[in-house]
DNA sequence: TGTAAAATGGATAAGCGTGTCCTATTATCA
DNA sequence: TGATAATAGGACACGCTTATCCATTTTACA
């Protein structure tokens, strides 16, 4: 359905949207938490950053964090950020001309479905798929920068 | 949402199913008809050939038709014969782990959504595809082989 | 101020979908 | 039986997605 990178890039947000806000988290644990090929998921992070869905910040103690609160972003902005959703507007059957007003034989399911699809994705918070990820059995997360550093400096 | 091949089979298949029974159907004219690349159109068709779909008959006088009714094929059957559908049934975050019993934050809606779609794929026939293209404003639909045969002999 | 840690950017490559073209094969008909 | 018309099949090219790797830049910290 979406691009690996979508899936890629909605998991790896939902999983940020789990740490405290502010935190820097590193690409290559977010890789490892959920078993995705690093480099690839670093120019995925990375377009997002350039899209403003994240924010990133280099060298020591750096990492990325979401830009906006896990309540204001939704699912669709992170497909929409890397998938162009206008496949979806398309007509299915592949015809130009293919409107309300001269409709191809699948146009009305295809709107019907479609619609009900995108309003779902835009009402579905990173914080929302973040909270049910927190449900899940054995569902685990790995210390941000910010809190190994202060966990360190007690030991 | 489906690849380019199943958009044309989609189409040409629709477009076979307005010919009358047993005619065969030159690459050529189904191309023109519906505005599409003649050489590749002829890959997707030997290719509904091998899956049963059609019946392809070489040499002068030759062509393709449907292998059944136009009531006994569903645009399902078409999809499939082309796409993997097996991506439509997969996790829609890319997930290893996600089924009914541990499901991704998405799983509900999009397991809702796509049987919703793959039913209404499933009981949509070329027959109902074929009978609403006939209703559109300048449907026209060019001779059979068999038909042009019987057209040319009287003259 | 040097070093390590981190994102950034560029080059490269494999695989797949789309599309074209050319040759081979098969069937009809004069 | 030969010419013609059609599908069948293979080779090839192109662009996009996915993925890897390396050099560069930036930052924190000792």
């Amino acid at each position: 359905m979406f691009s690996q990178a979508s899936e890629y890039a909605l998991r790896a947000l939902t999983e940020l949207a789990r740490y405290p806000v502010g935190e820097w988290v590193l690409t290559t644990q977010l890789a490892e938490s959920l078993s995705l090929p690093v480099h690839y998921l670093a120019k995925v992070l990375q377009t997002l950053a350039k899209r403003g869905l994240l924010e990133s910040q280099r060298g020591r103690m750096g990492g990325f964090r979401l830009a906006k609160l896990p309540d204001d972003i939704t699912a669709l902005d992170v497909v929409k950020a890397l998938d162009d959703i206008r496949t979806l507007e398309a007509c299915i059957m592949g015809e130009g001309e293919c409107s309300d007003e001269t409709a191809c034989p699948l146009h009305t399911l295809w709107m019907n479905l479609r619609q009900r699809f995108i309003e779902a994705l835009e009402t579905t918070t990173l914080r929302a798929l973040a909270e049910f990820q927190e449900q899940r059995p054995d569902s685990v997360r790995l210390p941000a920068v910010g809190e190994r550093r202060r966990r360190d400096s007690r030991e």
